[in-house]
DNA sequence: GCGTCAAGTTGACGGTGTCAAGTCGGCTCT
DNA sequence: AGAGCCGACTTGACACCGTCAACTTGACGC
């Protein structure tokens, strides 16, 4: 197999590794799924026998999720732009979850690989993620707003994200809404306002939907006149 | 190879389809992982030869998808089960949510296989599922409690809870509270809650997280002396 | 010019899904 | 009772996959 590419002088072996990572990234966004990532057909794409991978990456696998590790800086960075020089931290919190829907609908397959790998948690980038979402849920807290353990509360945050960006790309044949933007705007105002409210309601207090509407009634019967930001 | 299992008698094939479909689900739930679903270990475990599969199954696709969709109807009985007897429509739905969760951690790879596939919202077990939890969303509707058609409420419920399930699942040595019950009770109840609040606070009216806090503890500080269902 | 050693290749192995063609054996019909 | 049919299953093969041990190549330092 005389191959297109020309050898790199001893020293200069990382750049094969670049070049594999890029040509699989290629091939997992052109075909839309992990199954073609074959190992033939990355180091075909990068111009090189097929073994050669091996020796940058210990197998498959690990060249798979060297991929697509690449995206939590990136998802990290999405999340932060769309939250940027909003102050209220319940807003900010909404901005994170727009953000973050967004980014996993354009990048679907890397977001597959990332989050369905057990060794997820332990990439310094998911963790960062995790831990901006974290504090920006402490910031809820800080604010009187919520209440709990900021942790906890970013579990069941990037929970109701998670499922639906999950559900969304898994099942893109379902009869979904035509207006997607819209479905995102309800699953993330569904967790806010639901994480506000059930850390508040106290857990040996559940009030009966009557009661719960009644109250609510009240409560949110002021708002129209009061907050208009014109969203 | 002179099989152990001796040949079905004329009109009785079909009895081969059943003992593949045990031997695949006695595998998948032993490796606990479907790439151990392998044609070759399927049919050695029926007692038949590899190509044998496919007198009943198109591929391995198939096969994997006919084994997990038996899994929609348990599921749909489990959440039957546990909303039982209960009679506030909100309960109902927390009810579910927690038959839901517990019934994904027990089949964590039928689970996974099924809501991995592009097909599920084809399947009528799947259908039966959502339109259960649909009319649940639509039974707080009509009590007044919750706002919106009663699919797009449910597609929020779903996303939560699947979402929470398939963290779960995906990732088992993040570093999760010990006490899982209340982490699913946690994300239930901000599922249940968030999707009242925010199908009642108009679109255009966000409120700032001070207003929000202000307006909630007003309406909580009344609520664990009216209503102490100790459960 | 030449040996060295990293960089890359050759060729092979076992395992996979899949298919075309063959074989077996119980049932029916004469 | 024997012939023959046809559904149930097997044989044998193909292409492709991940992976590895052994080999070759070619740029650099001396």
């Amino acid at each position: 197999m005389r191959s297109t590419r020309s050898r790199a002088r001893p020293g200069e072996g990382e750049k094969l590794r670049e070049e594999i990572l890029l040509a699989a990234e290629a091939l997992l966004v052109e075909t839309g799924s992990d199954g073609a990532l074959t190992l033939r057909a990355v180091a075909a794409r990068a111009g090189v026998t097929t073994p050669s991978v091996y020796l940058h990456f210990a197998n498959r696998d690990d060249l798979l999720e060297a991929v697509c590790l690449r995206s939590w800086g990136e998802l990290e960075r999405r999340m932060r732009e769309h939250a940027e020089g909003v102050d209220d931290p319940l807003r900010v919190l909404g901005r994170c979850g727009r953000g973050y829907a967004t980014f996993a609908l354009e990048h679907p397959v890397q977001y597959r690989v990332l989050l369905m790998r057990p060794s997820a948690h332990r990439s310094p980038g998911a963790r960062a993620c995790f831990r901006y979402v974290t504090e920006a849920a402490a910031a809820c807290v800080s604010a009187g707003i919520m209440r709990g353990r900021p942790e906890s509360l970013a579990v069941g945050l990037w929970s109701a994200l998670h499922g639906l960006v999950s559900l969304l790309i898994a099942q893109p044949e379902f009869d979904w809404p035509d207006d997607l933007d819209t479905l995102i705007d309800n699953v993330v105002r569904m967790a806010g306002f639901g994480t506000v409210l059930a850390s508040r309601i106290p857990r040996e207090a559940t009030p009966a939907s009557a009661q719960l509407a009644e109250g609510l009634d009240a409560l949110t019967a002021s708002w129209p006149e009061r907050d208009q930001p014109r969203r």
